[in-house]
RNA sequence: GCGCCCGUGGCUCAAUUGGAUAGAGCAUCUGACUUCGGAUCAGAGGGUUAUGGGUUCGAAUCCUAUCGGGCGCGCCA
């Protein structure tokens, strides 16, 4: 609705333009923002700046200009202003303003919902991470944005699948086979020596042991006759744990492509022969190489090695070739810094393959650095060192995680300190936002208690304290700021949108009463307001992928 | 050395992608109606946005140089 509002404004603004003579680039949009202080008013404008160059006029005069030759009515606002260097300052009707609440109570569940997206078919793949060890700090941090940002392209109108890509192929797979072996050796007390390239962490410990207790000795100085069922075993046992981790964390996919089939489907082969058939790749040194400095990328890469056998990027490039080929009009990959010098080989293959750069978007999720007791704790894969996934569910809660790492930009690096989230995730700013929840729910439960049920108006003429007019304001950019965000890939600024939306209401309640009034119609749409807020921060925090507590 | 990312109050982070007086939380300090939930609210102090130069009506944001930090630079995955 304040969408649309916008748009109109937008609209108008334009043809005041048109009208007062100035020309416009085909490609021209005007302004319009919302503004930061309500002396500015509703929003403002800056055409008039915009223009001043080309126009090579005073931006006050522009700005006088298109006043001049405004219809207020058409674009439904009661007064514009002009300050500062030239912004116009526009104040709608506030009676208009509150009918955003039947928007959102009638929506319900599905408010925030837009056709931004315009139902554009959108892979993303994230996590991924290679099922030789536990989910850790780093991955939670992809975890959390990779999903937040599935649930803003969704509500926002995309057509989203959600992918997790296994690297079920390859040498880690069989180190990990090494691994287990080496640890269940262990448990039954039998000599070995553990592999060099080998994984430590506790999970494989665990189900070496586990394995010792179903099996016996069954499989000692047998590894050989044994090795498929064994590799078998391991796969499954690290990716159930990983699902579970990561259903734990709220975090689910619609696809799991696995590597391995891949090249049992010979799809690594084929997408090499289509390579080869472009022309971009080479032999030397008895490997083939793709030509991916065609593309801007530093150095030619070995697709398949001298020994016969294919690099890691090989059938990566095969699994992309198969987004493609379903019709996917964007395919994201969100990956942690580590594997940014990835990105010009990937999108090399893609070029090569004839097809669009842009088809391909990596985001890149900094690092997050771990302290303890004031010091960098670094995560080794040689020791199994890690603060995991899990531990972090465990200590710190899902809630207080996901928006933690939902509020933070991908961009930049972070400290984690883990003491410090511990101790104070009973400050997580994230039951701030809960506790408004909560609290709008009680308001509604007394409400009712005292025979008062939320009003259903056109217009809402007792709703004209400015907190109030402010929260409702909030609210109905919520749609506009899903759009955005999912546009612009950052699920912070949600968790931004909600932090100011909660905040107006929670100054809103130390200021007005809500029930206890003797102002029953006043109190009815006060708990119309209250009742539409609760329903935003539910739709918000879901998002995000965060509860929303009745009470706490 | 080359490439990418980052540098914002004591700490952790924002800033509608070039907009109006750079905002929040934590920490510090001062206040709040004898039940609408004090996990809250009202307020105070704290900044040369790493540094120099440039672009323009206007810069934390763009360009440039320098300093500092992170990550990459395999016929590993």
């Amino acid at each position: 609705m304040i969408g649309q509002l916008k748009q109109t404004i937008k609209d108008e603004i334009e043809k005041a333009l048109r009208g007062a003579g100035y020309e416009l680039a085909p490609d021209f949009e005007v302004g319009l923002e919302n503004t930061k202080d309500a002396a500015h008013g509703d929003f403002a404008s800056n055409v008039a700046m915009q223009l001043a160059r080309v126009a090579k006029k005073n931006p006050r005069m522009i700005a006088e200009d298109v006043i001049a030759h405004l219809n207020l009515e058409a674009a439904k606002i009661e007064q514009a202003d002009i300050a500062g260097p030239g912004f116009i300052n526009f104040f709608i009707n506030k009676a208009a303003l509150t009918q955003v609440i039947n928007q959102i109570t009638t929506e319900g569940m599905a408010y925030g919902k837009s056709t931004a997206g315009k139902n554009a078919k959108y892979n993303v793949e994230y996590v991924s991470v290679n099922p030789t060890g536990d989910l850790h700090l780093g991955h939670a941090r992809g975890a959390a944005i990779g999903d937040s940002l599935c649930n803003l392209l969704e509500t926002a109108g995309y057509d989203v699948v959600r992918e997790y890509y296994i690297n079920d192929a390859g040498n880690q797979i069989h180190n990990l086979v090494l691994s287990v072996y080496a640890r269940y050796l262990e448990a039954l007390n039998v000599a070995h020596s553990f592999p060099e390239e080998g994984y430590r962490g506790a999970d494989i410990a665990a189900f070496g042991k586990q394995l010792a207790d179903e099996h016996g000795d069954q499989f000692v100085d047998r590894l050989d006759a044994h090795y498929a069922y064994l590799r078998e075993r391991s796969l499954t046992f690290e990716m159930d744990k990983i699902k579970t981790d990561l259903t734990l964390f709220k975090v689910d996919f619609d696809l799991y492509t696995s590597e391995q089939k891949l090249y049992d489907e010979q799809r690594v082969d084929t997408s090499i022969q289509l390579l080869k058939e472009k022309g971009y790749i080479y032999e030397q040194d008895g490997a083939e190489w793709l030509r991916s400095t065609d593309f801007g990328d530093d150095k030619d890469r070995v697709l398949k090695k001298s020994d016969g056998s294919f690099t890691y990027l090989t059938p990566d490039i095969a699994n992309h070739i198969e987004k493609i080929k379903r019709g996917n009009d964007k395919l994201i990959n969100i990956w942690g810094a580590d594997h940014h010098g990835y990105i010009a080989r990937v999108k090399a293959a893609i070029q090569a393959l004839g097809y669009d750069a842009h088809l391909l978007e990596v985001d890149i999720i900094q690092m997050v650095r771990l302290l303890k007791d004031g010091k960098e704790f670094k995560m080794s894969k040689r020791t199994g060192k890690a603060v995991t996934l899990r531990e972090l569910v465990e200590e710190v809660g899902v809630d207080a995680t996901r928006y933690f790492f939902a509020s933070r930009s991908a961009e930049s690096p972070m400290d984690f300190d883990l003491d410090l989230a511990i101790k104070q995730s009973n400050e997580n700013p994230v039951y701030y936002v809960q506790y408004a929840h909560a609290r709008a729910c009680t308001l509604l439960t007394r409400g009712k208690e005292q025979g008062f049920t939320p009003a259903e108006l056109d217009v809402y003429n007792h709703l004209t304290h400015e907190k109030e007019l402010d929260v409702i304001k909030r609210m109905g950019d919520f749609p506009a700021v899903i759009a955005d965000a999912a546009a612009k890939r950052k699920p912070h600024l949600v968790v931004n949108y909600i932090h100011d939306l909660v905040s107006a209401f929670h100054s809103l309640y130390g200021a007005k009463k809500f029930i206890n009034t003797d102002d029953p119609s006043g109190t009815a749409e006060r708990l119309a307001l209250v009742n539409a807020l609760r329903m935003t921060i539910h739709n918000a925090l879901a998002l995000i992928g965060v509860s929303a507590p009745v009470n706490m």
